[in-house]
RNA sequence: CGGGGUGUAGCUUAGCCUGGUAGAGCGCCUGGUUUGGGACCAGGAGGUCGUUGGUUCGAAUCCAAUCGCCCCGACCA
């Protein structure tokens, strides 16, 4: 039992002006955190709280699931780094260790690097420590500080400098049981996202610059977040936006009959889909093929999408190259004959197609049966092009972004698309970490394997912060009851009055009793201050002891977020406390 | 890193355009009156106006540079 006067709770009337977000603005006002810098936070008592809570729920999940605790350095000697693939993009967001003389002696490569996540350290180890498949499967976690440079800090916590991170790396022998890891740090996320109160799904995600197979993302809807998910909650579909896919080509699906062959027709200074649709063309976005040329691992190649669609890049990462970008203008004329604008990919116009490394093509465009594409000539378009006739196609694949509306690729049901705050990811990494430093066992015939490896992160600052974008109102932030910094708040109106002060301290007792984490407000404020305060820190449960009640011999309850007072006569109240605590709990 | 903002007391801010003693609200301190949804009265403390340089008799105000912070874009737990 803590009592407010002796403990720290500045709560703010105003929100700082550098708050945007609801969420950002009530972690500062109901005095969770404090700012240091951009992206730097101190977490204040009631902040540790709440903290500590999701950190003590994450770890009985881990655990429950298999997996062993541990505790990596945060501070990385520079060549573990060094030498990976991920040194190139990872760097970037890396902070240098050294001492601050460093400059002097060592200008230009950092000694040490502060972790921004672990593989680099974990998968030494094991490979150290773990040699034989006797000793599979493991897996192991981390709850600690993470530091990555962002380029962007933003909205609080939501992307900090320094945030605290459960970091999960999973060694298994094969496939099947890397399979059989990932399922099963999947069930322990849901059960903590669920055991937290956050309404959190998981949606196919992307892999990026982490590499590896396959990989789900747990979003907490919000309109803040910055990933776009497309799902059907019938279908049971999720995808965030890089990955999601949609059946806009049914199965099946004829494509229209060629009709006469191509022609070239003039379109000076033509060289938007927009443009193109304007008289006097007067041609559909939807009945145009748009051409992009991309430059991957130094050689260019083609990517043909309908006018009306968007590339989304990430799905050019199925193409396997591992350095992408779009072409320069000057990169694609001698390709392709013509500058962006008026590039197609018919059968003969491309000037020298032998340097392409392919052509690929979406399979939305099959859609248009027979439509207008760039001539490979400045100035000109080519009109009833037909895709199985005329176009030059490698393969074809799934390269466009899909929108809301079009039928998702399980029921055909129309996709919705909401916007989300990343608070989760597990990805199955398979072997390229362990390939790297030939991190493997021995299996029972004396053959040598490489571990199939897993990693997995909840971000636990992040995930405080999408909380309180969840689950608040205009008074202030509504707390779920396993994650509040207290459960139980008794407002003691007049602490002057000993008797109220009597039955305050009775029923807090009863309440910490029961289990609940209890403060009583025993400052010498308003009833108007006290009562503004506990509904902006949110505490789920607010018990009254003040004069007007104690004349009419109640208690007043309240439940955060709940419009009814429930009176409650004096002599009841210990038992109601402590039967609503335990019901909770 | 590109684009756009912004910097005045612990917090929210006015003043800047048009240069001339830096103002308010909240919070804080003292005294009093109040006491069930951010009370009232009286008094008080607190600011080298981000920093550096320039223009000027004179700069919060005009100019330049620099730093911090915020927002939009690319990226992430």
């Amino acid at each position: 039992m803590k009592f407010w006067s002796r403990y720290f709770i500045p709560t703010l009337k105003e929100s700082p002006a550098d708050a945007e977000i609801a969420s950002h603005k009530l972690l500062i006002r109901a005095g969770l955190v404090r700012k240091l810098g951009g992206g730097l936070y101190t977490y204040l008592p009631l902040g540790l709280r709440v903290m500590q809570k999701l950190t003590r729920i994450c770890r009985e999940e881990m655990e429950r699931s298999g997996a062993i605790e541990l505790s990596m350095p945060h501070i990385h000697p520079a060549e573990f780094w060094a030498e990976g693939p991920r040194w190139g993009p990872v760097r970037e967001i890396m902070f240098r260790a050294d001492s601050a003389g460093a400059e002097k002696r060592a200008p230009k490569e950092p000694e040490f690097v502060l972790g921004p996540t672990h593989e680099e350290v974990i998968t030494p180890l094991v490979k150290a420590e773990i040699s034989s498949y006797r000793d599979l499967p493991k897996c192991f976690f981390q709850i600690g500080t993470k530091f990555r440079n962002e380029i962007r800090p933003r909205f609080g916590l939501m992307r900090a400098r320094e945030f605290v991170m459960m970091d999960a790396y999973s060694f298994d022998a094969d496939d099947e049981g890397a399979i059989r890891s990932y399922l099963a740090m999947k069930s322990a996320y849901e059960s903590f996202f669920r055991r937290i109160g956050a309404q959190a799904i998981s949606v196919e995600a992307d892999t990026g610059v982490m590499g590896g197979s396959y990989s789900h993302e747990f979003m907490v809807p919000a309109e803040v977040g910055d990933n776009d998910l497309f799902y059907n909650e019938e279908s049971g579909y999720a995808a965030n936006r890089e990955k999601a896919r949609s059946a806009l080509v049914p199965e099946g699906f004829a494509e229209a009959a060629p009709g006469a062959p191509p022609q070239e027709f003039p379109t000076p200074g033509v060289v938007t889909i927009a443009a193109l649709e304007a008289p006097p063309y007067g041609v559909p976005a939807n009945a145009q093929f748009k051409t992009l040329v991309y430059i991957g691992d130094g050689r260019p190649f083609a990517v043909v999408l309908r006018g009306c669609d968007e590339l989304e890049e990430a799905k050019l990462g199925a193409l396997g190259y591992t350095l992408l970008r779009p072409a320069t203008p000057e990169e694609i004329e001698p390709v392709m004959g013509a500058k962006p604008g008026s590039l197609g990919t018919v059968k003969g116009t491309i000037r020298n197609p032998g340097a392409l490394a392919g052509i690929y093509a979406d399979h939305a465009i099959r859609l248009i049966g027979n439509g207008t594409t760039g001539a490979n000539r400045d100035g000109f378009h080519l009109r009833s092009v037909s895709v199985s006739r005329d176009l030059e196609i490698t393969r074809f694949g799934d390269f466009r972004r899909v929108q809301a509306g079009e039928p998702d690729p399980l029921s055909g049901r129309p996709l919705k698309v909401r916007r989300g705050i990343e608070v989760g990811h597990i990805f199955k990494l398979g072997t390229k970490y362990s390939e790297r430093i030939d991190a493997g066992y021995t299996d029972d015939r004396k053959e040598k394997h490489l571990f199939v490896m897993g990693c997995y992160g909840i971000g636990i600052s992040r995930t405080m912060q999408a909380v309180i974008e969840q689950s608040h109102d205009s008074d202030g932030i509504i707390w779920p009851w396993a994650i509040a910094p207290f459960q139980v708040l008794v407002c003691l109106l007049d602490p002057q009055d000993t008797a109220a002060t009597v039955i305050a301290g009775r029923i807090g007792a009863a309440a910490a009793r029961a289990g609940a984490d209890v403060l009583v407000d025993d400052r010498a404020e308003r009833p108007g201050v006290k009562f503004k305060d506990a509904d902006l820190i949110g505490i789920p449960l607010r018990i009254t002891v003040g004069g007007r009640g104690i004349k009419e011999g109640v208690v007043e309850m309240k439940w955060r977020g709940a419009p009814e007072v429930l009176k409650i006569p004096i002599d009841d109240a210990e038992a109601w406390v402590e039967a609503a605590v335990r019901k909770k709990a």
